[in-house]
DNA sequence: TCATGTTACGTACTACGTAAAGATT
DNA sequence: AATCTTTACGTAGTACGTAACATGA
């Protein structure tokens, strides 16, 4: 028995059912069911009753939830006590990250303790991002493109999917390379129209035609769902996004050529050395996990 | 943040000695050390100071350590209001093993909670051990020579290595299987000097030897001791009697032949299946582990 | 050099996920 | 059929182990 089984538990107590309980603690029903079962197993008694397919709380489990309730209260408040309140904990979070893992992504934000914290959220370019880390504009960054910086580290957080993606009735006759590419418009490097691309593409492997070169990420996204362009993103983003759109605009994925069928990029966490590795950027590295991973 | 780190810190607290606290909490050293340095990064605060190769408490870490005590305190007796103290818990729980899992093998006794319950421990033979948990004498059984039965189920644990030992002086000119074997006296289904043996010898692949039969594992070893036999035990029993007796009296490992010289066998708890895996038995399980591993 | 604490790294357990199968209205 | 829960099983994160290293008496 632990605290964090007393916080499930008085969740479903409050919420009346597994289900909601689970969505509220942001886990899978599965899990919470496991959980409940282990502590009755562990306490010995039966804390809930199923009726029909309700579930209501036995008298053990009525004086669990009532006395967990305090008890939470009481670590919650212990914790506070002791936790770190000074300027460098209560301050602005400052962060810079790619515009994939804003907008669309956002979601990992909800895995920190905001509690006595704001937020700055700057959206940069790969090279960009390590200087305003170094210069200290901000705390931390997000990137999959990292450049090493004789003062920063990059923490590996986790890897993801890329794929090219593009509105289904798009390109019927094209191979992947002939695609016109829509692509992050900036550092151009290459020739007008064979570019060493800002999307993580592997130029030095594979060439592509590019037509579009935008800003905005949603650009990409609006020039893909007019079948004008195809684009490559991280497998995570457009499934973010398809969720968010009509049926009729969703992209898919168009299966390559040549092996490049899945790229796997990693992610990272970029800091200065000079800052210890927080509690703060192990919540950021969970969210992070959470929002890339295909799970939910 | 949890109940355990605080039990941990404030064991350290009491201790005055992170060695000292590891030592009472049955975990190692590092372990204990690494977790102190996590909750003081989540706190965000410093909890102790060290002071030469002393270590003392910050003001936050002795507020912690008072306050974490009560808190504890509450826990502990919320779970004790709740839990199950009718008569299936608080009763005596009876235990059938072999021999080898008795005498040396006691510790795993030190990882259950014993609160409110009694023991009665069997010593029993293979056979005896199945029919005395499934006619109810006894709760359950440890046994690496499992029998099956309709009505048992049995519940792999870990595995042990087994080998043959013997006084290191003893029989320089012999190999190993020729050598004067003790096994323990009982079911024989062979000739009076080759039997199938009760201590998991593979005979159906190795014929060996038999001089002594006896009935307890000590006299087994005291013939060993003794150089007039080798004895094929589990590797943990021998590290635990080595450490047990006088430097010139303890076993040594005798290299084996033919493919022979590393023999794992699994270990067994035995339950009725009409039983659910409480609490008590998942315990016992990790005591089982905790002696058998040869970690500690 | 011993006592004490930390870092590095391996392994095994556990938490939680998805998929699929009961149960109840 | 739709909703709710449990079972089965895979994976990733964490807890704790040993070994090796650092440091003060």
């Amino acid at each position: 028995m632990d605290i964090q089984q007393l916080r499930y538990f008085t969740a479903i107590a409050k919420a009346g059912s597994m289900s909601r309980a689970a969505e509220i603690l942001n886990i899978s029903q599965p899990a919470l069911s496991k959980v409940t079962k282990l502590l009755q197993e562990e306490l010995g008694v039966p804390l809930i009753r199923h009726v029909g397919r309700q579930i209501i709380l036995t008298e053990h489990g009525q004086r669990l939830a009532e006395r967990s309730l305090t008890l939470i209260q009481d670590f919650e408040n212990l914790k506070g006590e002791i936790e770190n309140r000074d300027v460098s904990c209560c301050k602005d979070i400052k962060i810079a990250t790619f515009e994939v893992f804003s907008t669309y992504a956002l979601d990992f934000l909800n895995h920190i303790d905001w509690d006595q914290k704001t937020l700055t959220l700057h959206e940069v370019l790969p090279g960009e991002l390590e200087e305003a880390v170094a210069n200290k504009k901000v705390d931390v960054g997000i990137t999959y493109m990292p450049v090493p910086h004789p003062d920063l580290e990059h923490l590996k957080v986790t890897s993801i999917e890329m794929g090219v993606f593009s509105h289904p009735d798009a390109f019927p006759d094209l191979i992947q390379n002939d695609f016109p590419y829509v692509v992050p418009a900036m550092p151009i490097t290459g020739t007008p129209s064979r570019v060493r691309g800002l999307d993580g593409w592997p130029d030095d492997v594979f060439s592509r035609k590019v037509k579009y070169r935008v800003t905005l990420l949603e650009t990409a996204l609006e020039l893909c769902r007019q079948k004008k362009a195809a684009g490559f993103f991280p497998a995570f983003i457009v499934d973010l996004h398809n969720k968010n759109v009509d049926k009729s605009r969703r992209l898919i994925r168009r299966p390559g050529i040549s092996g490049c069928r899945l790229v796997k990029t990693d992610v990272y966490i970029v800091k200065r050395k000079s800052d210890v590795e927080n509690q703060f950027i192990k919540q950021l590295a969970k969210g992070i996990r959470a929002v890339c991973s295909p799970k939910a």
